[in-house]
DNA sequence: GGTCGCGGTGCGTACGTATTCATTCGTTGT
DNA sequence: ACAACGAATGAATACGTACGCACCGCGACC
């Protein structure tokens, strides 16, 4: 083990590739930043020198000089399948654009007002805040800092700082109308957190629709957005004196725990119940689920929001983008293979 | 320079708030630095100027100054549950020491490279490779880079950098002596990419354990560490002469997809055949799957891996970490629901 | 042929902070 | 009471890069 003599790998700058390569400094931050600027025969004498010395720019100071760091920051919740299939597509976006994205998650809403002190201190060249949770005073602080911020998926923030989110209402409500072309009598809502905006808009695009169909939707809280919350209401389904014909759920994952868990008290979709999801996360497409959901636009969400971020002179508050979903068709609502209408059905053991 | 006076909501520096207290700018790093070297007094002074101006120490500038910039990068592939969980397990650990976590996912492996680039770039405090895909060639590359690097789950690193990985031969060892233990005669192994180094461990630990009982162990190669091909994957088995009595999947995620395969075929489990995983995914809890797998010790793997960062005089490829999971018991091998006594709580169709 | 224009390069400085060094002042030891 | 000392602070500098400005040489235009 005796290759490296000491730890002697440091900083080979500018100043040194520019003495190798017979130049000022200036010109080999030319030929790195502006090498249009920069004579053919002088840049490939700086590269070569470059290469030897091993020189990479440094992108700590560039960013010092320059004001901006190229990094986005992006505030997400720790949990939840669908906040991780944001983060995975706002990393490729990024990338894409040759952006780096510095993530901050958090467990519970304590830890968001220190994930903020960090992101301030960094001076980036945007932000994204994402998940319902992070209340007004933190918006409106963010604001006061002078980037860029986007909230993704949080309606309420509309007004406050730009953002941008999924039709909600246009969801649910696309959702019920095709319930209704099932032929379904009766319904109810599981939702996840009941004052989450999110969670009240989804639910009012469905009991709107259905209620215009004469159709009440009365409103069930899961009380989180996981798979064990929809697992657990599913006993509010079982219990229930006269079962609903379908089950509208404001979020994939509680739809997942929601269709075991009343599978698992022998009530199995299509067949007993419809069930609906909201998200379109990709096990929504498993076989084991198959589930009929609203699928986000995500790309095209985290698109808008990259847009509004590199707009820098949009003005906060300014632009309220919404992009509506498409559904997906599951075999969850699939009515039809031994009944063709709806009616109660007791016939099952 | 002079006092700007107007509208400046950019940038005021530790310069304008020590104009503001009636101190040196020296002071005022002092007081967010190194606190203890400053008098209450005076620091009270420089606090009460800092809030009322909105001041935010600048972690670009103080980077640039320190060569320190409390920020740890993770090159982390873009799609699969498992590197999801692992991202989260890694942002969640590096936000508690008060690191950031630059992330740099990828589709294919082509975009490493670039990330690579980039990684470099920004002086980073440490870096994270994940994923066995990454070539040996990066490997060399960025230990030659002067950060401290680490490969998570990537034995085939061990001795070129850092490593942490979860002991896969072990385990699926240890999935063998279980099955063993459930009595079968037969089995096969259904990997994700067979020159994956993680699916010739897993592999192995498995074929050894079973070839001592005198069972052979077929291997059959998914093509993805997907659902989807997992799904395909269990055409092999179904249309197999003689089916196995168990199989183990070297992902569980390929497994959730086999189990739903084989399900489609009318193979249940474990009634017909039992199921184990690998990695110990959330939804291997979900009541749909309940799937037998070994669990990995994210917590543990991501803390060492942050303590060889953290421990920057550890030369590279000298430290070689390997922590070994621990088993799950769920459903998927639960002998005895039909053959011998057992409270049906439910009969299947 | 002189001046204008322009591509190409060097010099100097600024980005905002951390830290070394020197200086001042109040305190303690003998 | 005087010297020695430590705590507190200010002045100055360095971190590595980008960019404005000045400068130079050379072809073009009238």
């Amino acid at each position: 083990m005796g290759e490296t003599v000491g730890k002697r790998v440091e900083s080979v700058t500018s100043h040194d590739v520019a003495a190798k390569a017979g130049v000022s400094q200036a010109t080999v931050a030319r030929v790195f930043s502006a090498p249009d600027k920069v004579a053919a025969n002088t840049q490939r004498r700086v590269r070569e020198a470059a290469e030897a010395m091993g020189y990479v720019p440094n992108a700590i100071a560039r960013s010092l000089k320059s004001q901006r760091t190229h990094i986005v920051g992006a505030v997400v919740p720790a949990d939840g399948e669908y906040w991780q299939s944001v983060l995975s597509a706002f990393s490729r976006a990024l990338a894409e654009r040759g952006e780096q994205l510095l993530l901050f998650s958090f467990d519970d809403a304590e830890h968001v007002s220190d994930a903020l002190d960090s992101v301030e201190q960094y001076r980036l060249d945007g932000l994204v805040l994402a998940s319902s949770t992070i209340g007004q005073e933190h918006l409106v602080r963010m604001r006061g800092s002078g980037l860029s911020v986007v909230a993704f998926n949080q309606p309420a923030a509309g007004g406050l700082v730009n953002s941008v989110s999924v039709d909600d209402e246009a969801g649910t409500s696309d959702l019920a109308r095709h319930l209704l072309a099932q032929g379904i009598n009766s319904a109810a809502f599981v939702g996840g957190v009941a004052d989450a905006s999110t969670d009240r808009s989804r639910y009012r695009g469905a009991a709107t629709t259905l209620a215009e169909a004469g159709i009440a939707l009365p409103y069930i809280e899961a009380g989180a957005y996981t798979y064990d919350a929809g697992y657990k209401a599913a006993t509010h389904i079982l219990e229930a004196n006269d079962r609903p014909d379908a089950v509208m759920v404001a979020s994939d994952e509680v739809a997942f725990g929601l269709h075991d868990g009343l599978r698992s008290g022998g009530i199995e979709a299509p067949h007993d119940i419809l069930i609906t999801g909201f998200d379109g996360l990709p096990q929504a497409a498993w076989a084991g689920y198959d589930l009929t959901t609203l699928v986000q636009p995500v790309r095209v969400l985290v698109d808008e929001a990259i847009a509004i971020i590199s707009n820098s002179d949009t003005h906060e508050g300014e632009q309220v983008r919404v992009a509506t979903g498409t559904i997906r068709h599951g075999r969850t609502t699939r009515r039809g293979i031994d009944d063709h209408h709806l009616s109660k059905r007791e016939d099952r053991p």
